[in-house]
RNA sequence: GGGGCGGUAGUUAAGUCGGUUAUAACGCCGGCCUGUCACGCCGGAGGCCGCGGGUUCAAGUCCCGUCCGUCCCGCCA
């Protein structure tokens, strides 16, 4: 008969002794030697050993005999001081000897093993049998984590004077330039709705409405091509702000996260730093720097000019660049790995990987033919801050290729290097980006998206032969080496925002069609604002160390967007499809 | 859309140059064991070698295609 439980598994302590407990949970280890059987009994909370002997009752006894993993049990017992205590167990100072033993649940045999220490399965049968991988203390820390983040985020935003507000889920497409997943509408054959890639417009249209301090855990959708760290979809922590310097908004995401990392880590999170778009680029490749480690690169395009080096010659008479950067300690390094790391750089459209090792030789390596006329080994060594014993690496080619594939390559040295420092989060702020990038086709497009705000200075530039050099109100939070946050001030102009979409080539009819609304609500009183979104996912996953952010969701989809429990997607009955008016072309 | 890695018992893995009965560990089933703690010992069952085609006297192994998982590029803030 099932009873109330008076203690959880984990609570159990030597002060418990003589305390008579009933605890529930699952069957993690059975260990009979005969006449006695021990138990490690699993909640929650922690796992307790209950054991049965001659102490027990012969009923009891006998019920231990069937127990196998992953039984559900109720256990009525005495705690008791163990004689032998566990010192590797948080309860190993006591023991619950049984005086009732009830299964309440059995189980088939296991597909994988829920207690060992290191997962053994395959991704596709933990995903199959989430319930169960779910079980496992790793995804359990990682969802209890999350649960702390979200709390301690949505604690200080009540402080800070923040509502909580919903957005639809059946919407219309929003402009963030993904695909949209879209749900066919049976009232209104033929018409859609899609699902929001943010809730960027509503928490917009929240401002012209007067709450000036929005925020929402809130599900977003993308129907593009998978990665360890992008998933169908997300959560983001998002907010908004009605007259906000630009200040206020890094002040208020600052405590948001300060909040996140002190409730999971205890961490203090100091000072965030602020980096320059086109700073983080020169010096990291990326715009989302790694902050704990070195090896920054150095721009050798103007020292490099004279070069006659084939690859260096042709990058630059194409208008590339040339950049290195230093390696420490990098000489040992075998040319098996070096072959690695220009394979790396050749996926980022690097045609190869230029480097040389100083050693007591001076520069040996294929780099030394690519110094200029004049320029010898020391010069060269003392021009990227290499020592005896370093290893240079240079790539020369487009910027688009040069910056990445060195930037992804510094970031893999590191990590393949270890030369990151554990349990360390460096955040800091990358301002100042330009609005406008070329699409493939040689159009502009919005950077972030339309609704950016050109720094005041620069909005007469829309439209010029200057839009390249437009900057922006947009900022990115970053947190070793991956954004975890980017938002902006927006426009709350109608004028400059058709401005911008005239700029983009956005026609009036689109503008009306796709944010008509918007710029109607623009024209009615819309106060000045701003915001910002976390991926919420990527900051847990930071928080836990998790490597993928499967491992930070509880039902989390394969990277071609299946849930692998539920099998959906799936095909639905011919009927339901006809209600909607809708036909597939897929026999 | 492109590339890398993987798919063999419930699970994780081994499987040589293509060769005769596909191997191990864990788990499962049966038995023994009164202080184990990844308990131990004895015995047993368990296979669509992802799927489809091809080459061959013979395919887990070689070839072609395809599906699934995963990582990366493209794509995506």
């Amino acid at each position: 008969m099932l009873e109330r439980r008076t203690h959880t598994a984990g609570e159990l302590r030597a002060t418990h002794a003589g305390a008579d407990v009933i605890v529930q949970g699952w069957a993690q280890n059975v260990r009979d030697r005969g006449g006695v059987v021990f138990i490690v009994l699993r909640d929650r909370y922690g796992t307790v050993q209950v054991t049965l002997d001659e102490r027990s009752p012969e009923a009891a006894r006998e019920t231990a005999k069937k127990v196998a993993q992953e039984y559900v049990l109720q256990v009525r017992g005495t705690v008791v001081e163990r004689f032998k205590p566990n010192e590797d167990m948080a309860t190993g100072a006591i023991e619950i000897v049984a005086k009732d033993l009830e299964i309440l649940s059995s189980t088939k045999p296991l597909p994988f093993s829920v207690s060992a220490a290191q997962v053994d399965a395959h991704e596709e049968t933990r995903l199959r049998y989430r319930f169960l991988d779910l079980r496992r203390a790793q995804l359990q820390h990682n969802l209890i984590a999350r649960h702390k983040a979200t709390h301690a985020a949505r604690q200080a935003f009540d402080a800070m004077g923040f509502l909580e507000i919903e957005t639809p889920i059946l919407t219309k497409a929003t402009p963030e330039g993904a695909r949209d997943y879209l749900v066919p509408s049976r009232v209104h054959p033929g018409q859609w709705y899609a699902l929001p890639q943010s809730p960027q417009l509503f928490k917009q249209l929240l401002m012209v409405s007067g709450f000036d301090r929005y925020y929402q855990i809130a599900r977003c959708f993308r129907d593009e091509d998978l990665r360890a760290d992008r998933q169908p979809e997300f959560t983001q922590i998002d907010l908004e702000v009605s007259f906000p310097t630009r200040d206020v908004i890094m002040e208020i995401t600052e405590r948001i996260v300060a909040a996140m990392w002190k409730a999971v880590l205890g961490v203090e999170v100091g000072e965030v730093q602020r980096i320059g778009f086109h700073e983080a680029i020169a010096r990291f490749g990326l715009d989302a720097p790694d902050l704990r480690f070195g090896m920054e690169h150095v721009d050798l395009t103007e020292a490099f000019a004279a070069s006659t080096f084939p690859p260096v010659a042709q990058a630059l008479a194409d208008g590339g660049i040339v950049k290195a950067f230093v390696v420490p300690g990098g000489a040992e390094a075998s040319r098996k790995v070096i072959d690695g790391w220009t394979a790396f750089v050749r996926t980022y459209g690097l045609g190869g990987l230029m480097w040389g090792k100083l050693g007591d030789d001076g520069l040996s390596g294929p780099l030394g033919k690519a110094l200029p006329e004049g320029m010898g080994p020391d010069a060269f060594a003392a021009l990227v801050g290499a020592s005896h014993g370093d290893l240079v690496l240079v790539g020369a080619g487009a910027a688009s290729a040069v910056h990445p594939g060195l930037g992804r390559l510094r970031v893999a040295i590191a990590k393949e290097r270890d030369m990151i420092p554990a349990d360390t989060y460096v955040f800091c702020w990358v301002l100042d980006f330009p609005m406008f990038e070329r699409d493939d086709d040689g159009n502009w497009q919005a950077m972030h998206h339309p609704f950016t705000s050109p720094i005041p200075e620069h909005i007469p530039w829309l439209g010029t032969d200057k839009m390249g050099e437009v900057l922006t109100n947009a900022y990115d939070i970053v947190c070793n080496g991956q954004e975890i946050g980017g938002g902006s001030i927006r426009i709350h102009s109608a004028e400059v925002q058709q401005k911008v979409f005239e700029a983009l080539r956005i026609g009036p009819d689109e503008q009306q069609d796709r944010f008509g609304f918007l710029l109607e609500a623009l024209a009615h009183g819309a106060p000045p604002h701003g915001g910002l979104a976390f991926g919420l996912d990527r900051c847990v996953s930071i928080l836990t160390g998790a490597d993928s952010l499967r491992d930070v969701i509880a039902f989390p989809k394969t990277t071609s967007a299946q849930c692998l429990l539920t099998d959906a997607p799936s095909s639905v009955p011919q009927a339901d499809l006809d209600v909607l008016k809708v036909r597939s072309t897929v026999p």
